[in-house]
DNA sequence: TATAAGTTTAACCAAATGGTTAAATATGTT
DNA sequence: AACATATTTAACCATTTGGTTAAACTTATA
């Protein structure tokens, strides 16, 4: 594990994430963010110049996350079935990574002061689940159903689980690890899901 | 239409749950909830001692409503998957009619400060589910499946699409109506997902 | 060494906000 | 009339917070 020195900018992103993704723009406070960074809020208004600007920088990375571009695995050649079994393995893999993302998401698209941010999101996604399975369903080999439904079902599925993750820890009076271990299982649980709801 | 006075206790919580549902705790002001209730300042804390204490009045009242208690629907000696169909066609509803309760909901659950809150809720759905399934199971009426993994998944595929919804307008390029609509006719779409994923 | 950029410190400011208080007024009750 | 309760008005307070400023110090580079 070599030891890499952040810069400045850097130490500061990193901590401007963590706290805005934990407390939300409204309850972040630059004080915070400059302690976390391990310097003070003189040199962070020195770096960035304001809250909003700050929050743009963060923000604008994790949204491209949240759809993330599937790009490169939607366009191989391979049945829609399985396009969609990556899908699931690589996404829940990123939410268990990036816990807090969704609620942060969530938040800030549905926040009327941030609403100029949702432009910038990816619609990629929807457009290449729906082409993907139109040429599947030609050769039929998937059932028919709406793309917009079906994706909707997917994401609310692997998201879910994570937005209500205190509730559910109570609920089934688990602890973290408990939780991870349930999610992975969850993989298989909706892997098996998809393809029943897909098969014709 | 019988034109009903409320009292100004009643006006007050309901200018709260307009006001909390719509800006959050944190970006909520007791001015505007004063405002929207059509009283002033001073009143408001003479009803509600403080923004805490009005806070937990009306979030007691919506926790209860996003976890539904369908107490006496899964009593009733009926198939599990005529259960879960109930469910969805009224959870669905009852989202229709409060768009804002579940990132409300969530994002209080998921507040550090008001954690307290959440021993409030309702565990009884997850326990009823449960229990329903497993007697129905033993029928072999129903697929083997993990009852949680289950509960998860129908919630996040009902809830899901109000969370992301200024997202999913911006996606299908659509308005209000239209994603009314298509959650009109989600209820019908996921009913038949439910039944291929529980049906042997 | 001189210069510029990065960094720290600490004081400061204006605005917003939760909450209080006191006095005046209105309303209804006994 | 007398009394209590509900309501308004307006001033006020303490604290938090985003943001600024200026002066000093450090570091690297020309």
């Amino acid at each position: 594990m070599t030891e890499i020195e952040l810069s400045t900018e850097e130490k500061i992103l990193k901590a401007a994430e963590e706290v805005f993704m934990r407390d939300g723009y409204d309850g972040s406070r630059m004080q915070d963010i400059a302690d976390v960074a391990g310097i003070n809020k003189a040199l962070l208004h020195y770096y960035f110049r304001s809250k909003d600007k700050l929050f743009e920088k963060v923000f604008d990375a994790k949204i491209q996350s949240f759809f993330p571009k599937m790009g490169e695995k939607f366009s191989q050649d391979i049945p829609f079935l399985d396009k969609i079994h990556i899908f699931i393995e690589g996404y829940m893999d990123l939410l268990l990574k990036n816990p807090y993302l969704p609620l942060f998401v969530l938040n800030t698209v549905n926040n009327k002061d941030k609403s100029e941010f949702i432009k910038k999101l990816p619609i990629e996604l929807s457009r290449q689940v729906a082409q993907s399975y139109y040429v599947e369903f030609k050769k039929g080999n998937v059932r028919e159903l709406n793309p917009a439904q079906f994706i909707m079902s997917l994401m609310g599925m692997c998201i879910f689980p994570f937005l209500a993750k205190p509730i559910l820890l109570d609920m089934f009076k688990a602890d973290n690890d408990t939780f991870d271990k349930l999610m992975e299982e969850r993989i298989q649980e909706l892997k098996h899901y998809v393809t029943l709801i897909v098969t014709p």
